[in-house]
RNA sequence: GCCGAUGUAGCUCAGUUGGUCAGAGCAGCUGAUUUGUAAUCAGCAGGUCGUGGGUUCGAAUCCCUCCAUCGGCUCCA
């Protein structure tokens, strides 16, 4: 038989042969690295034998199947250690995560972080076994005999949800697991063992059910590659937005305001103030109208638009007003407002699109244990704007706004993103408000826009919004974990709910389709990620302040505010740290403050009407002239923002 | 909301088995020093040890309640 390899190299190769021995026959070295295989498209074990002509691709560590095999199986060596120390234990699923694996298990005893380094013990003591990892082949009835036999309810539930055939049993040691595989050769090769957290997790991630312990951990095939990994994870810790936003004297938390409520501190205001300003002006060139809301509405606005049947009782609840019985909701979103802003006067097609936007503040109670720093929060500002568009307008409008975040993104820095779509899930209607027709409708148009624009793009089912589908952006934060940033959503049901129509050129009324877009999300959130992106060393055209005038001593005081008064006078941000400190405290200080510059100014520089220049994290650049300075600074900020092609 | 861990001055942390254990550094204030590229020196002031209860002759230390934070789960208009 023939195998096709990758590169297009075609071998020849006696029938039966296996993933293993054909590595082995490349090279001993490729045998010893390889972790699985794919054969035509699908993953198997080394030692699957392959019977007729295939196409074949070797997973070694380095590509994601490989680790994922790799790790999979770890997660198979930590039940098995589970099971040896604790015999009643019942066992959830243990997959391959990101960056590691975890296990979900039942267990009487409870199980605590200190014991994890038992439990680690006794993964290295197993693996050091050599044990192998051996398939084995059942019917149904024999899977559920098995479990039926061992009391392991999970895993009947788990076969219960199978297709009638042939199911596949794992077993390393004298441990057995219900599995679709594939996994490595042997505990052998794991050389590094780390538990890192438990945490509890419902069964089958719904919290009517039972809880049970998950066991997170990683694993490596060199003991070096977990200490880099330690140390990676150190490092992503000094870059955590919530320990820089307290170094950095951006935002505080108070408990007296309330939980998931951030107070800007004058530095962060300063810094979001002007990421806003940046979004006005790039809006004001995509012809967006700036509106403003009130941070409340009667309550009946949001039974009108449908969040109140959907999202009413897990609000805040209404505020109610003594005297007429009112109730009013704080605003969750702006939308309504917008719609109500839209049907402030009658439209003309020729009106259309129609581009309201808004730094609006909105309220949501989140639920307490899911609330983190600035990336979730209960009261936040979305850079908010609602598109009133008609439906020849629908695709264009759509691809500029993916125009205008890709800008943004592209001015900021963040090239590590994934484009999403979110579409319905189909198996559950009731979650959704709409005709499948619109649905279908506006499902295909972000499709369709999002290719047009060349988005490399996965669709998510079921993470729709209950009005409509949309295409976010996500990024990763320092520790690996997902933020929704920008969104993008089409939507054909509140045009509807709120009666929104234009005249059109054959002098009927029609309908609107409405976009809600926010390029970051929420400036709370943006602004976290964007920390952690730049470990609180932010673009110049962005930094609170870009400059700090250093004196040698309190005699050239005067000096140094004359220099801050001129530097600021063209337009660079400055100030003056007049303490009577060593030079060498003041630069230590602004280093760790990251400003970027430190401009020392002494004897020589006063008589040179000079500054000289240090940059933050590189150390001396020498003497300038002040308003040389002020030109390179500014020169630097241009660079920074690209005008929009 | 659920599971688990944690909670000592503004910040970072120390406090051994319950008995001078209420401490340190930084920040702050006062004074001296007048400084040339990552911390000048000295002094002062700062905390009902998250909250409320309990056990004890005695609690920062042991137990319970609540609150908050952290790691996850669920949720995320």
């Amino acid at each position: 038989m023939n195998i096709t390899f990758p590169d297009g190299s075609v071998r020849e190769y006696a029938n039966g042969t296996t993933g293993l021995e054909i590595a082995q026959s490349i090279s001993p070295r490729l045998a010893k690295e390889v972790l699985s295989i794919t054969i035509n498209e699908e993953l198997k074990d080394l030692r699957y034998p392959i019977e007729k002509d295939a196409t074949i691709v070797l997973h070694k560590w380095e590509d994601e199947e490989g680790k994922k095999a790799f790790w999979h199986s770890s997660s198979h060596l930590l039940a098995e250690a589970l099971q040896e120390l604790y015999p009643c234990i019942k066992f959830g699923i243990g997959p391959s995560i990101d960056k590691g694996f975890y296990y979900d298990v039942d267990s009487e005893t409870p199980i605590t972080e200190s014991d994890l380094v038992k439990i680690e013990k006794k993964m290295i003591e197993l693996a050091r076994t050599s044990e192998e990892f051996t398939r084995c082949d059942v019917t149904k009835a024999e899977a559920l005999k098995t479990f039926t036999e061992k009391g392991d309810e999970y895993k009947l539930d788990l076969i219960n949800g199978l297709e009638d055939g042939t199911i596949s049993f794992y077993t390393n040691g004298a441990f057995t697991d219900l599995c679709r595989g594939p996994h490595i050769q042997s505990t052998n090769i794991i050389k590094a063992i780390k538990l890192t957290s438990i945490a509890g997790a419902y069964w089958r991630g719904d919290e009517k059910n039972k809880m049970l312990t998950r066991i997170y951990g990683v694993t490596f095939p060199k003991k070096s590659m977990l200490d880099e990994y330690i140390k990676m994870i150190e490092e992503a810790k000094l870059r955590d937005h919530r320990k820089i936003g307290k170094e950095l004297e951006l935002f505080h938390f108070s408990q007296r305001v309330g939980l998931g409520l951030p107070l800007w501190l004058p530095k962060g205001a300063a810094l979001r103030e002007r990421l806003e300003n940046f979004l006005k002006k790039v809006q004001k060139a995509y012809g967006y109208e700036q509106v403003i809301t009130p941070h409340i509405g009667l309550k009946d606005l949001y039974v009108t638009s449908g969040h109140y049947a959907k999202y009413g009782a897990d609000s805040f609840q209404p505020i109610h007003t003594p005297a007429e019985g009112e109730e009013f909701l704080l605003k969750p979103m702006n939308c309504p407002h917008h719609c109500e802003i839209y049907r402030a006067k009658p439209h003309s097609y020729k009106d259309l699109p129609i581009r309201y936007a808004e730094f609006g503040t909105v309220y949501r109670y989140e639920q307490s244990g899911e609330l983190h720093g600035l990336t979730r929060v209960r009261g936040f500002t979305q850079d908010d704007a609602h598109l009133f568009v008609r439906p020849d307008q629908l695709s264009e409008e759509f691809k500029k706004v993916i125009d205008i975040v890709l800008y943004i993104f592209k001015t900021l820095d963040f090239k590590e993103f994934n484009a999403q779509i979110s579409l319905r899930d189909k198996t559950n209607r009731e979650k959704y408000i709409g005709s499948d027709e619109n649905w279908d409708k506006a499902e295909k148009a972000i499709i369709e826009a999002s290719a047009e624009k060349g988005l490399k793009t996965v669709i998510e089912y079921g993470e729709a919004a209950f009005y409509g589908p949309k295409l976010d952006f996500m990024v990763k934060d320092a520790l690996g974990r997902k933020w929704q940033l920008g969104t993008i959503q089409v939507d054909y049901n509140l045009p509807e709910r709120f009666d929104l129509t234009y005249t059109g050129a054959d002098d009927k009324q029609h309908r609107p389709i409405m976009i809600h877009r926010a390029p970051f999300g929420s400036m709370e959130r943006f602004i976290a990620v964007l920390i952690e992106h730049t470990a609180g060393r932010f673009p110049l055209w962005l930094t609170p302040e870009q400059a700090v005038v250093l004196p040698i001593s309190e005699k050239y005081n005067d000096f140094a505010e004359k220099v801050s008064k001129e530097l600021n006078l063209q337009d660079v941000r400055c100030s003056v740290d007049s303490r009577n400190e060593k030079i060498g405290r003041k630069i230590r200080d602004n280093e760790i403050k990251r400003t970027p510059f430190s401009l020392i100014v002494g004897e020589k520089e006063a008589l040179e009407n000079s500054v000289s220049v240090r940059k933050q994290g590189e150390g001396d650049k020498g003497t300038m002239k002040i308003s040389d300075f002020a030109d390179f600074v500014n020169d630097l900020v241009k660079n920074e923002v690209k005008p929009i092609n």
